[in-house]
DNA sequence: CGATTTAATTAACATTTGTTCATTGATTGC
DNA sequence: GCAATCAATGAACAAATGTTAATTAAATCG
């Protein structure tokens, strides 16, 4: 639980307080390799933190697999837009290792919204962080080609990288598996 | 101020009195078309909401002038990544038809934030609302041929496509002017 | 209004990525 | 370990978009 205190005490409160009142409703929870941890059609009941592994996005498709994000340890998961909209999820969430997460439930965030003068700070921050990370994805998708997505992510996450198989990293990226070896190709000459 | 208003009892707080701790630190601006509203490099010190016109989010760039984004009236519009980060924005907000803004400033939205209940609430509201957005806008260039961002432009902001340059929109849907004249040439055939 | 500048269109060719299909390599489960 | 399945690579051709450059259309400014 400490990495979840330390991002805690960092971005909402540093009071032992607060942090009380918010990690009593956390519950943790493990998901094996290839579970799906949220599944396309139902409702996201849960804001996540990933305490350890890596959880793909994804929606599955008549004909292929589309891959459209990763989280990485030490930050928050959902199925945010389904939390937020209390509509059905249009994706999976999916654990590509073995996962540890610590989850509050929609019900349990609500009543700390309200009952807390954190509650909406913890909120804004999650939803001002998942924000900035749009931000930068949309930029990149927008003006960066296809090789350079691929050295980003290279550098950013390398020993990440290594446990994520290369046809969802080509469709995160995307393009298609065939067009990712192209590029591996070109990279490795 | 009516829509703004609205806005505010529909997604943040209902009560008078909260809207009129929020609103009393409400600033109106006009911005004519083509002024620079935030301009690269300097620090983003607003939160607005758009009373009237349009706006484009844009890089000024060596070769070519990148558009990334548009934001309508009634919605909030900010260098929102600066304005969080305290960093210089990494682009221009510009006027694409004479504005008519309220708007907050970063002082004041903290001291909102820190001193009433409903502080943080607007925040977070804010931020869904815009990472929401960005959610969308990740799927569709990850999912979507330029035609069909086009087309779904269109159907979704009709009236307003028609007063911005197509070389914005071009842009905005990750395409050159030219290539964008291909498909506006074969979706009239 | 006319002159100048800027935007939009068009065309020819280049580049990138997609598609299909075959082959090789790696994992998984018995 | 072996068979079966799934993942990655490679090649040939198709489709989409980029690039360059010329032409036409529209907007701006005196």
């Amino acid at each position: 639980m400490d990495n979840i205190r330390k991002y805690f005490n960092e971005f909402v409160a540093q009071s032992d307080e607060d942090w009380a009142i918010f990690s009593s409703k956390l519950e943790r929870v493990e998901f094996p390799k290839k579970s799906i941890i949220l599944e396309k059609g139902k409702r996201e009941k849960f804001l996540s933190f990933i305490a350890k592994g890596i959880v793909r996005f994804n929606i599955p498709k008549p004909d292929y697999d589309f891959t459209f994000g990763f989280a990485f340890e030490n930050t928050f998961v959902s199925g945010y837009d389904s939390f937020l909209t209390k509509t059905p999820s249009l994706y999976n969430i999916e654990a590509i290792a073995d996962c540890v997460l610590w989850r509050i439930n929609c019900e349990d965030l609500e009543t700390v919204y309200d009952s807390t003068s954190i509650g909406d700070r913890i909120g804004r921050k999650i939803a001002e962080e998942l924000y900035l990370k749009k931000m930068k994805r949309e930029m990149s998708l927008l003006e960066d080609t296809a090789k350079k997505r691929y050295l980003d992510l290279m550098s950013e996450q390398p020993q990440l990288i290594k446990y994520i198989p290369q046809k969802y990293l080509a469709s995160y990226i995307g393009i298609r598996p065939q067009s990712l070896s192209r590029i591996r190709k070109e990279i490795s000459i």
